[in-house]
RNA sequence: GCGGGCGUGGCGGAAUGGUAGACGCGCAGGAUUUAGGAUCCUGUGGGCUAAGCCCGUGGAGGUUCGAGUCCUCUCGCCCGCACCA
């Protein structure tokens, strides 16, 4: 009699329905209700969705929901991160057009969307491989490119020989790289670069409103890095030669001057393989630099060494005391850094110290510490970097120095200032940003090279810059873009005086397009404008963000970055593009990533065909709280049969029929009590624990006599209904309701009837339990002691003894001390 | 090394400083059944001289009437950065 739990037989037709009917789509104005934009990390379309997919897109679908449930216009689109790198790949295997690859691969994964049941408005979909979406990339870039932020210059980058392709730093993980895994080389290269340095103070300042995790926000200001302290002119004066250069260094320890000892050139350094041209060094050190090139690589994949050094024929002189100081080239000096020198004092500075006794360099100290013995520089084992008073420092000696709070630093500044020795600086390890990737699979630079006029941008009338279908993707020259072999598209006449030119055929890194897309969504469609910034305006900036860890750095960055720039063009009326960030945790298969290029996937299609789109829902939400990594087992996803199929049957055949009965009065306590318990889960994320009360709830209906009161039933499926769409929404209909349970409030609860009548009291005797007593939940305290005192089993315990002080907390604890 | 996070049953995991183990998986026993990997009920941290008591949240201290939760130290695991002067 009782049909069975067939989700295929009703969730595909409820998709369709709520896609026809417009159920999710939201106008371009949210109105009069509250908006919220809720968004997540746009995939890239390289397969189909596997359940670390559907992990991270059932939060934020159930999270959308509730809110708006709760009464919240609610925006919440989807895209595809398009361009990149596996495409071509996957082409180049298979021998199918990337373009032809990836939108199969959207196509796959825009129906496995609508499987699953999110939430989102189908007509504002973003695809950032499509002409009207990067022809705006080449618009940004040109706006930037007016206003000095992208420029093109010539400097050693990270060749991966695998992808051939430039590495950005950020890919670089673990010196390697981040997608092949295999170790760079380094090339000179000319390249086109962003100048987001010029926003690292806003970057770093700008993000205390943020509520992201402290990991995120750490790993942003330790990339930014910005330190401060004072730039110092050293002079240099080689051997054999009267001639004095200026070379000034950065020092975070412009208090330390006076402990100088020795100063340090990078072993890259220029300066360093002049010094040693046409000396008899200049062979050994050339040997040398080729060593720490070598031995570089090695530190980057973690066997660090000690550091190696060579002295250079040469000294330097401290512009404090006139003192003369030897000068190496160290590997320990990064080129990248500062000046790529630094003035090395090693009794206060580890590394310094260091290189010092390894080299048999004398060591001064000049910061004697305020309590303790005085160091001694023969027997000292480590530099001292921390507080002290200033020794031996000409017109400082005597004074305090703090490097937490800067005390004593400031001054010694000041007075390098007014005597012409250095000046206050402050450093980044930040770099700008290159952009340019020699691949084909991404958006054109649009730029045309002209023999007389230079770089001249593509005029706005002629943009896009297409982006030609070609055969070929890999290029057989190394370092040089596929895009150049392509005759048709490289050549080109110059837009401002019409002979013959060149374009520019690097692509920008798909970076770039992930920067920005999020505004695209409030205005996809546009065809005059990259966005309406009045349409931007409605619904930015970005209420809730969900995505991986992993774009800690790079995505966030770049995209907080892009709207600042935006800002400064008056475009946007924000600075952060997204306000609350959530981390998701990582879905895993027998304690290894999932991965479409193994086949070691746990494919979501797969999981819907079995158990049906809500199981699959209902158990990766149910299975872990959403921040915490989950690992399949290895036998696979039968569990998500046992647990999440099994319940939404149970569900269903309790559900099955409704009474038009009232609820009964302690049903209707729990509801109203569960309700409570589940909002305050959802405010936080608790995802988890409040299946865990919805199933808590069903377990009270079965527990009835006859069928669920349809007020109880139609309660538990709006709560339900974030989490499980499809089910909540054919009960909800087969009751008899027209209208989508989607579109309904959030259920209400009356706090007095949430609050429980009876309550079990725990008595203590000297903190542990000895007895439970059913009370009134409105007990007074006095009356709690007196129960609490008259129970025999309190009394055993007491052993006739006089309790020297009870303790209740009304209603539900009791503790007698003895 | 520095920064961030985490250690709770056989497993996933619950616990505003107040009954440790919610909810579920698994397991055990039972009921029912046109026998199925269905459904329903009961039990399920460990130990003991077992209607009771003792021990239990990686370990050692501390604060408190009371600590998984707060503090100090320590061990282990995960993630990020890694010579940034």
């Amino acid at each position: 009699m009782a049909e069975t739990y067939d989700p295929q037989s009703f969730e595909q037709p409820w998709a369709e329905r709520w896609e026809r009917d417009g159920v999710f789509r939201v106008p371009d104005d949210p109105g009069d209700k509250p908006k919220r934009f809720v968004m997540e990390m746009f995939p890239y379309p390289s397969g189909d969705l596997h359940m670390g997919h559907v992990e991270n897109y059932s939060i934020a679908d159930a999270m959308a929901r509730y809110w708006r449930m709760k009464g919240n216009a609610v925006m919440h689109p989807m895209g595809y991160d398009a361009f990149g790198l596996p495409a071509e790949n996957a082409a180049i295997k298979r021998g199918v057009h990337p373009r032809e690859w990836t939108l199969s691969n959207i196509a796959k994964m825009r129906s496995s969307f609508m499987r699953l049941g999110y939430s989102y408005d189908w007509e504002r979909e973003v695809i950032s491989c499509l002409p009207d979406y990067y022809r705006w990339n080449q618009w940004i870039f040109l706006q930037m490119y007016k206003r000095g932020l992208a420029y093109r210059k010539t400097s050693p980058v990270n060749w991966c020989p695998v992808d051939k392709t430039v590495l950005a730093k950020e890919q670089l993980s673990t010196g390697v790289c981040w997608r092949c895994g295999s170790v760079p080389e380094v090339r000179d290269l000319t390249q086109w670069f962003l100048k987001i340095t010029d926003y690292s103070d806003r970057l770093l300042d700008d993000m205390e409103g943020l509520q992201w995790s402290d990991s995120i926000l750490t790993q942003q200001r330790n990339w930014i890095g910005r330190s401060y302290g004072a730039e110092v002119v050293f002079k240099l004066k080689r051997e054999g030669n009267d001639e004095v250069i200026d070379f000034p260094v950065f020092t975070t320890r412009p208090d330390t001057l006076w402990g100088a000892t020795f100063f340090v050139l990078a072993a890259e350094h220029p300066a360093a393989a002049e010094m040693v041209a046409g000396t008899e060094m200049e062979e050994p050190f050339k040997e040398f630099v080729d060593g720490v090139r070598r031995q570089s690589e090695i530190d980057r994949l973690g066997a660090k060494g000690a550091s190696q050094g060579m002295r250079l024929p040469a000294v330097a002189i401290n512009p404090v005391n006139g003192e003369k100081i030897s000068v190496w080239a160290a590997d320990y000096v990064l080129m990248g850094y500062g000046t790529g020198a630094i003035m090395a004092v090693p009794a206060h500075d580890q590394r310094d110290f260091e290189f010092a006794r390894r080299n048999d360099i004398p060591i001064r100290v000049v910061v004697q510490p305020e309590d303790g013995p005085p160091l001694d520089e023969a027997t000292m084992t480590q530099a001292a970097p921390g507080t002290g008073i200033l020794v031996d420092s000409g017109p400082f000696t005597g004074t305090r120095v703090d490097p937490q709070t800067q005390e004593g630093i400031t001054d010694v500044i000041a007075w390098l200032d007014e005597q012409g020795k250095g000046k206050r600086q402050v450093n980044y390890r930040q770099r700008d940003w290159l952009v340019s990737r020699q691949r084909y699979w991404g958006t054109p630079i649009p730029i045309i090279y002209c023999e007389t006029c230079g770089e001249v941008p593509v005029p706005d009338e002629d943009l896009p810059v297409l982006l030609p279908s070609q055969a070929d993707y890999t290029s057989t020259e190394e370092a040089v873009s596929p895009l150049a072999n392509n005759p048709d598209f490289v050549n080109v006449a110059c837009p401002q005086c019409g002979a013959p030119g060149r374009r520019e055929t690097d692509t920008l890194d798909t970076f770039f397009d992930s920067s920005w897309y999020f505004l695209r969504y409030c205005d996809p469609k546009n065809e005059s404008m990259a966005f309406d910034p009045a349409k931007v305006a409605a619904w930015n900036p970005v209420d809730n963000y969900f995505g991986g860890v992993e774009h800690a750095v790079m995505h966030l960055i770049y995209a907080r970055f892009f709207i600042k720039f935006f800002q400064d063009m008056g475009l946007v009326n924000f600075s952060e593009p997204f306000l609350s960030l959530f981390n998701q945790g990582h879905v895993s298969w027998a304690g290894r990533e999932m991965s479409k290029s193994t086949g070691h996937v746990i494919e979501a299609g797969a999981v819907v065909d079995a158990f049906g789109a809500d199981a699959a829902r209902t158990f990766i939400l149910f299975s872990s709280p959403p921040a915490a990594d989950y690992d399949f087992p290895e036998d696979g996803y039968g569990e998500i049969g046992r647990v999440a199929h099994s319940w939404l049957s149970r569900v269903w055949r309790i559900l099955q029929e409704v009474s038009d009965e009232p609820v009964p009065d302690a049903l209707n306590r729990q509801v109203h009590r569960l309700v409570k318990a589940i909002t305050q889960d959802f405010e936080e994320f608790g995802l988890n624990t409040a299946i865990a009360k919805m199933m808590e709830l069903v377990n009270h209906f079965s527990k009835l006599d006859g069928p669920v009161p349809r007020e109880a039933a139609e309660t538990f499926l709006r709560l339900l209904a974030p989490i499980a769409p499809f089910v909540s929404e054919e009960l909800w209909h087969r009751y008899g309701n027209e209208s989508s349970i989607h579109q309904e409030q959030w259920p209400s609860y009356d706090e007095k009837l949430a609050k429980q009548e009876q309550v079990t009291m725990v008595v203590q005797v000297n903190g542990k339990v000895r007895d439970r007593i059913e009370v009134s939940a409105e007990v007074s305290k006095e009356q709690m002691q007196d129960l609490a005192l008259s129970s025999e089993r309190v009394q055993a315990h007491l052993n006739g003894g006089e309790p020297k002080k009870v303790i209740a907390v009304p209603p539900k604890l009791v503790n007698i001390v003895l």
